[in-house]
DNA sequence: GTCTATATGCCGATAGAC
DNA sequence: GTCTATCGGCATATAGAC
C-alpha cells in the first residue's frame, strides 16, 4: 500500500527536485531521477502512478517550505524592512548559477499548454496563498487597499525574479524593490537623489 | 545553397511558430513542425541544422513583431495613455486561450539550465531592446532618471504578463498599471500613515 | 516494495536517391 | 532542395519474479 511518508518516497521527490529544478520538468527524465534517487524506475512507479504525479508532488514538497523561506526572509517588523529584504533576498539569490527562478513559474510555463496539470493548479494555488499573506503583511501595517497593493508586491516580485533569471543582475531587483516602496506609500519618489550615489553599484 | 529568404524556409518557421508558441520548445518536436509546414524532416534540416537552430530562428522572427506591437499599442502621445495601453494590452491579451505569454520569457524559463542557448542569447537581447526604448519614450517626457523608470516599467510589464498566465485575471494588469503610473509619477498615492496613527481610526 | 528486463513509441538527426 | 526510408537513443511506462 502507497504511503506518503515513507523513506523511498521522500528520497525520490529529492531526486525530483534536484532534477526537476535544474533542467526543467520537461528536460529531466524519469530514469536520471530513478538513478539519482537510488532506486529502479519500477520503484518509482510503484511510488507515483505517473511522471506528471511526480512533477505535482515536486511542487507540493516546495510549496510550505517556499512560503516559510519567504516569511523568514521578511521577519522584520517594519513593512518597510521586510519588503528590503524580500527583493534583497531575491537578487542575491539572481546572481548565483545554480538558481533557476520560481519552480511554480517555471511550470507554469513550461507546461504553459496545459493549464489544467496538476502541477499548475498547485502553482496557482501556492502564488495565490503568498498574495494573500502580503495582503496581511500590508494590512497588519495600517495600510489602505491591502489587497490592491499586495497584487502588485507580487507582480514586482515574479517581475523581479523572471529579470534575474533573464539578465542576472541584480539591478532589476532594486528596481522591483524601489517601485515596491513607492507603491505601497513607504518611500517617496527621490527627487534630488545624486547621481553618483545612485550609480554606486556595478 | 541555404540562403533565408526562402518560401520553404519561411514556412516552416511558421509552422515552428506556432507549435513552440502553443506547446513549449521542447514539448514540440520536429516531426510535427515539419508536418505543420507540410515539408519533410530532412527538408527542414537542410535549411536548418539543428532543433535548437530553428529554435532561434523562431524567436528572431518574433523579435521585431513584437517589438512593433508594442510600439503600436504605446503611440500616444502622452506617456500616461502610452503606459495604459500597454497593460490594457496585456491583460485583454492574457485572457485569451491561445495567448500563452512572451515568447522570450517562456523560452528562457524552458532553457534555464542553458543559458547560453542562442535563443537564450535573443531573448536577453530582445528585452533589452524593449527596455531601451522604454527608456527613450520616459525620457522624452521629461521624467528625470528614464533608466531607473524603464527597469521598474519592464519589471512591471514581465510581471503582469507572468501573473495574467498564471491565473488569467485582468487584475494583475490593472495593479501592475498602478504600480508603472505610480513609479513614473503620472499619478500620485499618498504615504502610508505610520501603525500608530492607523490605530486612532480603528 | 524492490528488483531485472523489456515493451513501445517518439525523439533528433542522417543516408542516399532524384 | 526535396524526397523516402531509417538509424540509434532515450522517453514513459509495464511484466513478472522475489
Amino acid at each position: 500500500m502507497r504511503r506518503r511518508g515513507t523513506v523511498t518516497r521522500r528520497l525520490i521527490i529529492e531526486a525530483a527536485d534536484a532534477l526537476f529544478y535544474g533542467e526543467g520538468v520537461r528536460g529531466a527524465g524519469v530514469d536520471a531521477i530513478a538513478k539519482r534517487a537510488g532506486v529502479t524506475k519500477r520503484t518509482l512507479y510503484y511510488h507515483f502512478a505517473s511522471k506528471d504525479e511526480l512533477i505535482a508532488a515536486y511542487l507540493e514538497a516546495r510549496d510550505q517550505p517556499t512560503l516559510k523561506r519567504l516569511k523568514n526572509a521578511m521577519r522584520a517588523k517594519d513593512l518597510a524592512s521586510s519588503v528590503r529584504a524580500l527583493f534583497k533576498l531575491v537578487g542575491s539569490s539572481g546572481i548565483l548559477p545554480t538558481w533557476k527562478g520560481c519552480a511554480f513559474i517555471r511550470v507554469i510555463h513550461e507546461l504553459a499548454g496545459q493549464p489544467g496539470h496538476p502541477a499548475c493548479v498547485l502553482a496557482r494555488r501556492h502564488k495565490k496563498g503568498l498574495e494573500q499573506w502580503f495582503e496581511e503583511q500590508i494590512e497588519a501595517a495600517g495600510i489602505s487597499k491591502a489587497d490592491e497593493r499586495a497584487r502588485e508586491l507580487l507582480v514586482l516580485m515574479d517581475g523581479a525574479i523572471t529579470q534575474m533569471l533573464t539578465h542576472r543582475d541584480p539591478i532589476y531587483a532594486e528596481a522591483a524593490l524601489r517601485a515596491a516602496l513607492v507603491c505601497l506609500g513607504l518611500e517617496g519618489r527621490p527627487r534630488a537623489r545624486s547621481k553618483t550615489a545612485a550609480h554606486v553599484y556595478r
